[in-house]
DNA sequence: CCAGTATATGAAGGATCATTCAGCTTGAGG
DNA sequence: CCTCAAGCTGAATGATCCTTCATATACTGG
């Protein structure tokens, strides 16, 4: 991420020869695997050292403490999310809406997915103070990534183009995550998929600007009905 | 909630005189509070019963340990939670679905904003396979009450109503939770409110199917580009 | 092959925490 | 006013856990 963590939790000292890499990879996928199997209350440092075959001491050398552990497991994991979603989005600068859609969408959640084990881990690791800010962090950064992309769109713009991106991502992030904690089987799961990119596609048509040559009544406000019509 | 709560989870007994019912209250409302306070992991019955100004023992009357705490809170949230959206879909059946998804967006947002410090609270008690399973009961129940509300409605219906349904559930809910863990200011979370009723509105029109009477072209496909404008 | 550094070990210290229980206080009914 | 049940107390218990450090092993450059 691009913020620098805290002094207190940044990682001791940082692997030099290969086989402390493997350590390292090693506890980090122990702690994706604790968190999973015995849940965030089970995750003691010594169950992570063990599935990782390594004893505690060893996490001890490279991390200051279990938070740092933590901190480092979504620093990791949330900086690859992020660059994912910020290469898909300079992709389609200037770009039809609906293409930038399925670029966002397809780019957000191919990245939850890859390794679903490790999304839903995370999701499921409590939320402390240090994390939250991480978190915090990568919302800004998708925020200034996906604002830049939409402000480029060919065939639209925005009244309050901030307020539209602010829904976008929080529809988006919101839905993504709710699938993984509902655990839904993976073929529905990609139907909902499916419907996520209409869902904001319908969305971002219906909000945006009549384009300058508004022609009185015909189907170019067709759409606007969905707005309009009082409930 | 419907479920019967497992046998380990069931409190201790019920409080019979005035004061022993504040005295839960209070244990609940402290729980609360530690909650937001201290995070998940200082979760104490020690911090708990201090704060509601009774002693452990006495929390240990009417909880058999502390998970069952928890899972009572969620479980008296979630019920009230459910109660509403319920009514509010009942209310709805037959009306347009621009009516529908108003009531629906209305009334879970009302739920959860009511108490947004017990929302924000519970969202980040450390999901443990007891709450989980009462979180899946509450799904369904929801779930239940929408797809019914959905398929009386006047204006429209679906080609595959079940995924329509949880496509819209899984945004509704999962922006709500976005807002609320986002921490967004409530001025842009209100407007984060109205403009996910227009995503939904949008969608549910632009996943409807064509009226009987579909005649060739005319302004009643215009919502259709929506869909097949392919990215 | 050797010295020096990096890496690994795991028992032990010290702290926190969940849960119990024997005794105390308060309220209700008679 | 008395009695009994309901409600409350909090020190003590036992378990769990985080973290350290003295010691041992593996690697690397020379």
């Amino acid at each position: 991420m691009a913020t620098v963590p805290p002094a207190h939790l940044t990682p001791r000292k940082r692997p030099r020869q290969a086989r402390a890499t493997v350590t390292v990879d090693a506890i980090f996928e122990a702690t994706i695997q604790v968190l999973l199997a015995d849940g965030p209350n089970r995750l003691t440092t010594t169950r992570v050292a063990q599935r990782a075959g390594v004893s505690v001491g060893t996490m001890y050398q490279y991390f200051p403490h279990k938070q740092a552990l933590l901190y480092a497991l979504n620093e990791r994991y949330l900086e690859i999310v992020a660059e994912k979603v910020e290469r898909a989005c300079e992709a389609q600068h200037g770009a039809s809406i609906g293409q930038m859609v399925d670029a966002l969408v397809g780019a957000y959640w191919e990245a939850k997915t890859v390794r679903s084990d490790v999304t839903r881990a995370l999701y499921r690791s409590a939320v402390e103070l240090d994390t939250e800010s991480l978190i915090e962090a990568f919302g800004r950064r998708v925020d200034a990534a996906t604002a830049a992309m939409l402000a480029s769109a060919a065939d639209a713009d925005f009244a309050d183009p901030s307020v539209v991106n602010t829904t976008l991502l929080t529809a988006i992030f919101g839905a993504v995550r709710s699938v993984f904690e509902r655990n839904l089987p993976s073929a529905l799961g990609g139907e909902v998929r499916g419907q996520l990119v209409v869902m904001c596609r319908s969305y971002l048509e219906a909000v945006k600007k009549e384009p300058e040559r508004a022609a009185p009544g015909g189907p170019a406000t067709a759409n606007r009905t969905v707005i309009d019509d009082a409930g």
